[in-house]
DNA sequence: TGTGCCGGGGC
DNA sequence: GCCCCGGCACA
């Protein structure tokens, strides 16, 4: 009877444990599962963190946040950063340290046939690559095939000085002097603070199987395009109502876009963004722009860009950084880890059905097994008793 | 491990 | 409603 019965639920509250599935290092597979979930989940919300200063333009969905400046400056924090290695983007393409690996991927992997497209993909890359004030100065080592962990320990030194919050820096936005790049919808990779924040070894370079496309998140386009550069352009165009040239745009704009993986990694990555990611071990321990009453999970969100000033930086509308901006212009879109995720740790208090034993002794203890007779009825029926109340 | 008793089932 | 019991939490 007693024999392999699985163990009760007990009051917990049907969620599994916090350190379960939610927690399991191998549920939180690091960098590479957080990166490959963002595209797949798509940013129906999509939060804007900042909106267009001076456009008519509005997030395809969602309200438009006020003060662009102080979210995107709130949304850089060097956690972010780390965070962002899950977004496809930071992989390929053009900012330094591990997108700049990708640049010379295609190249690599492509036949003949195909060199056409990742050319031309690179070509953009790099043409935008060279309107960026930082990449200018980024040292061409980065440019070099092989990965890009190495060259970028001064960009990582940087980090704290841009997210300081000492200042808007203005006129010389870190976020956009970062090294983000115009053409892909990520900011920079610290991959060793993320290998640092997730305590995994350094992971490789992108799975140069997937060809990155870039997908408008406007509502009703969806538009496809190859190259991040061509879908600022179109969404500027299209979307803004504004001119092509990005130099002729007057201010902040916001781009809705995200990366597609197209490539045989598309399913695995499809599944590994089931995967739970524990929001703490997602969350670096130090926060130090934001005093979040309680840390988001890291969800993957759409890729924002925008331009400041004719320079793009590409951000995340993370829960994150959101919680820095004025809530009254987001939309909390607590993410489905948490569901599960919060609640477990108050289970433990709340739930408490039982009243608690009283001292007093009961019929049990004042007769004795031998004496049932003498019980209150209660207690032969294993019920509280009735006769001495507590 | 013993105790109190909740929850549920059989009648 | 009465009676019983599995099973859990607590001391």
């Amino acid at each position: 009877m007693e024999a392999a019965r699985p163990p009760a639920p007990g009051l917990g509250c049907g969620c599994p444990p916090p350190h379960a599935a939610s927690w399991a290092p191998a549920a939180v597979s690091g960098p590479s599962a957080q990166r490959d979930e963002a595209p797949r989940l798509r940013p129906e919300g999509a939060v804007p963190i900042a909106a267009p200063r001076t456009g008519p333009a509005l997030p395809p969905q969602g309200p438009a946040v006020g003060d662009g400046f102080a979210g995107l400056e709130l949304a850089l924090p060097p956690e972010a950063r780390a965070l962002d290695l899950w977004v496809p983007g930071s992989w390929v393409g053009v900012a330094p340290g591990p997108q700049s690996a990708h640049i010379p991927v295609p190249v690599q992997r492509s036949p003949p046939g195909r060199v056409r497209l990742d050319e031309v993909m690179a070509a953009t890359a790099l043409t935008s690559l060279s309107t960026s004030p930082l990449l200018l100065g980024a040292p061409a080592a980065a440019f070099s095939s092989e990965p890009s962990l190495e060259p970028w320990p001064e960009n990582l030194g940087q980090l704290p000085d841009s997210y300081d919050g000492s200042s808007n820096h203005s006129g010389d936005w870190d976020l956009a002097s970062y090294p983000a790049s115009p053409s892909t919808p990520s900011p920079p990779l610290p991959l060793e603070a993320a290998h640092f924040l997730f305590g995994e070894p350094t992971p490789r370079k992108r799975k140069n199987s997937a060809q990155v496309m870039f997908q408008c998140l406007w509502k009703s386009c969806g538009k496809v395009l190859s190259s991040a550069s061509g879908m600022q352009r179109h969404i500027r165009v299209v979307h803004l109502g504004r001119q092509a040239e990005p130099e002729q745009s007057d201010g902040e704009e916001d781009f809705y876009y995200t990366e597609l993986d197209i490539g045989v990694d598309a399913l695995s990555d499809g599944l590994s963004s089931l995967t739970p990611v524990s929001p703490t071990a997602s969350l670096p321990p130090v926060f130090p722009r934001l005093d979040l009453p309680e840390p988001s999970a890291l969800p993957p969100t759409p890729i924002l860009s925008q331009v400041v000033s004719g320079q793009v930086c590409h951000i995340h509308s993370d829960h994150a950084y959101q919680g820095c901006l004025d809530p009254m212009h987001l939309e909390p879109q607590p993410p489905t880890v948490r569901a599960c995720f919060t609640p477990a740790l108050p289970s433990k208090l709340a739930a408490n059905p039982r009243k608690p034993r009283g001292d007093a002794k009961k019929c049990r203890k004042v007769y004795g097994m031998d004496h049932r007779e003498l019980w209150c009825m209660a207690c032969r029926w294993k019920k509280a008793c009735q006769r001495f109340l507590d």
